[in-house]
DNA sequence: TCAGGCGTGTGATTTTGCTCACATTTATTC
DNA sequence: GAATAAATGTGAGCAAAATCACACGCCTGA
């Protein structure tokens, strides 16, 4: 751990105890699935949530005209399909396997079960949907405040949160992104991402070193949406 | 109930039983706010929860550059401050009182302690997450997807589903609001909203009756956002 | 009753971001 | 290593929205 990442935050999973993350994966069943396939769709009926334990997976939504957005990507220890407990509600995102992954599934009526009867395990999840609360509506109102330059800034800042790892010249972002995937999460062109990039390249705030970003200057990206002082947590992309 | 406005959301008080409604009461202090009084700030820590007994809170964030963006405006029965629970994260957003109110006030440890021993009713706080994350996330996708007017016709749908009263020539929006909150509501200009509503006046799919929008044609509305069948619960404001 | 405040309405100008079109570079595949 | 595909880079034109500037109506309180 050093002074640019100055800690890898704590997902829902490692929050638990010894003892409960036992109890939680006794409930489950372990799955593989390859990078491609897709775990649930929008409007479907939701009956699974999954725990990552190897891979990543990406929500996103996406609309008639065929536009796509994507609002997460998740990790290893992220909880991917909790916003359907305990609703009747059809799914409201697409769920897709971006890299091969190791799931834990989960049934619904399983979870609600354990969850009435160790209420210390529904409270960690509380902690987990407001942890996620926070974030989403942090994010949303930078993408929504400072227009497309402080949305592509904001998306920066919350990569480095969730996928940065120290390089000796600031921050390395660790996931391959295109420009269009950069894009999809902010809403937008790939063109205006690859010109706001090559702004940044130009006054040396990040460089991209095949195909992966570097950060070297996220102060001032921070200053830019006002948020140098904001906890870490909230600033996530999972 | 009419045909206008099918039902009204459940909100999540609504939804506990009668029972746990009690149990919920009695971990509670019950409080008079007038219009105007602040309930916490945005960067605080977190102390306590509200329920909504009568009035409205409205949730916002603003920024150094004093930009206003409204999140949420919650009424009776609503939860405020359930994001915070039970993290030691400071807090994202503004909670203002905006008419008169009468709320119980819970403590977070109380609420923990409670939760722990009531999982079923931790359950309910569950779904009522999942529910809000769900809502928020499909606001946000519109926002950003379909434009100022795109963003404006949701709002106005989630208006009209949470605040909406039948009424002889269509859905009746039951709160004042002035084109300056709209816009604070979708992140744009009064100038903006104010040209956007004139259209839609003109095209006769509302009309501002003393301050109060009624809504003539909301298929106009839902079919540009292409969100003709999705689900009522999901398209709110609170 | 009239002054001041607040909300609304609207034009002109500028800025931002999207679309389209195409060139160039970097990966893949056979 | 040539052929193809995928991703990046960039200009020009256009559309959407923000900004600025100001006029007007309506309420409210001295």
């Amino acid at each position: 751990m050093s002074s640019v990442v100055p800690h890898k935050n704590k997902r829902f999973f490692e929050l638990l105890s010894e003892e409960h993350q036992e109890i939680l994966l006794l409930h489950g069943t372990e799955i593989l699935v390859r990078s491609g396939q897709v775990l649930f769709y929008e409007g479907e009926d939701a009956k699974h949530i999954f725990l990552i334990r190897e891979g990543q997976v990406r929500l996103s939504k996406m609309t008639i005209d065929n536009k796509k957005f994507f609002l997460h990507l998740k990790q290893k220890h992220d909880i991917v399909g909790e916003f359907s407990l305990f609703n009747e509600m059809s799914l409201s995102m697409t769920a897709e396997v971006v890299t091969d992954s190791r799931l834990v599934r989960f049934d619904q009526k399983n979870l609600e079960a354990l969850f009435t009867q160790h209420g210390d395990i529904a409270v960690s999840f509380i902690k987990l949907f407001a942890k996620n609360t926070q974030s989403t509506q942090a994010k949303f109102s930078d993408l929504l405040l400072y227009g497309k330059t402080g949305a592509f800034y904001s998306i920066l800042i919350r990569f480095s949160n969730s996928y940065g790892v120290n390089h000796k010249d600031g921050i390395l972002i660790d996931i391959k992104l295109t420009n269009q995937d950069l894009a999809y999460f902010i809403g937008t062109t790939r063109e205006t991402v690859n010109r706001m990039l090559n702004d940044l390249k130009k006054d040396n705030i990040i460089s991209v070193r095949n195909g992966y970003i570097i950060i070297h200057q996220i102060d001032f990206l921070r200053k830019h949406l006002h948020c140098e002082k904001c906890p870490l947590e909230i600033c996530t992309i999972s």
